[in-house]
DNA sequence: GTCTATATGGTGATAGAC
DNA sequence: GTCTATCACCATATAGAC
């Protein structure tokens, strides 16, 4: 978070132009979008929280869709790459599934992409709306993947990927609503002990 | 929607202080919510739905807190009284709470009480959170009974109930992220799928 | 590319007549 | 109880100097 000048090519070329006051006007956002949600996000918060002067965001992004769009689609992208490695790899596909379903989450702010599917800005936006659609029809196609190899019949296995989402999704959602993080792995639980035969079925 | 004036009694006593425009005003919120949250909805838009005067709302609500607790808090117990009506009576728990889980729902919106987890102006709210809070309290301990009687352990009882409305929940938002009412459906499927001993797995 | 004004329009609320 | 008029403040930019 260094404020350091960026040194320029000797012949006034702009060497590497990194963009500072760019990056930092992203992660400001991103950060406050995970908290607050987009809409309910002012472009004073970002300025404020990045440190940054308001010129500097009108050159960079013209207006609050085009920040938006940059914030939301670098966390969609890292989210579903960090579902997608999880979900994937050599163990038993039933271990990577539960492995993820149990996976400890912040339930304190609910999912950081699902909670926008409740974000008028983002929704009323058909660039951001796509976005938040491609996380989760990711994340469909992978799961349903997972299901195929744990030998699930291909018409229930998508089924099932919907569902085990859903599971997350609607955990997130209990977990806020009763202000108990508990609530997500009671969701997670009751859906796995599903999966199996049950080996004893808790007695 | 007919504009009648109201008749008063005989001797200027006020007979049924219908408080007509507390009703509009509350009614027209409680639609606004449901369209776009509570955060997003401004007392100009309630007033033009309405078709009240600006003084009147401020009579009867003297700051946007109290009116979002009246309309949300109608919202829940109309919400909770249905889903715990249909979740009693005679037929087996098991019919019930499949006819529950696969009850048609408007997904285009999400659900009524369900998205204000994520409305920053409800959740900062201690009462508005706390009425968020009962709706789902009731209907956990609503679908744990269900699962009793269907004959499952008291412990995971509890977990099914938190997974079944997680299930729901989590529809929503996959509904909506996805632009897919179906969505709902499948995730409903995957799930009723995996309780019952599947008769045959579709094979 | 970055900054400090400045502008427009809506939000949330108050004042005071009827 | 209901209305119209008005207000201070903030969201969302734009203008133009540096």
């Amino acid at each position: 978070m260094s404020l350091v000048t960026i040194p320029r090519g000797r012949y006034g070329d702009v060497v590497s132009t990194t963009n500072e006051s760019r990056e930092r006007l992203v992660a400001a956002a991103r950060d406050l979008y995970a908290s607050q949600g987009v809409g309910a996000t002012s472009p004073r918060q970002v300025l404020a929280a990045s440190g940054v002067g308001q010129g500097s965001l009108y050159h960079h992004f013209p207006a609050k869709h085009d920040l938006a769009l940059a914030a939301v689609s670098a966390t969609v992208a890292d989210s579903l790459a960090a579902a997608t490695g999880e979900l994937g790899g050599d163990r038993p596909a039933l271990d990577r599934l539960r492995a993820y379903l149990e996976r400890p989450r912040d339930t304190a702010n609910g999912c950081r992409i699902g909670r926008l599917t409740s974000d008028q800005t983002v929704m009323s936006d058909a660039e951001l709306a796509a976005q938040v659609g491609s996380y989760f029809s990711g994340l469909v196609e992978c799961l349903t993947e997972v299901f195929v190899e744990a030998g699930v019949p291909d018409g229930a296995a998508s089924d099932r990927a919907y569902a085990a989402l859903a599971i997350v999704q609607g955990g997130y959602v209990l977990a806020r609503a009763l202000a108990d993080p508990t609530a997500m792995q009671r969701a997670v639980r009751g859906f796995v002990s599903m999966l199996a035969p049950a080996p004893e079925e808790t007695a």
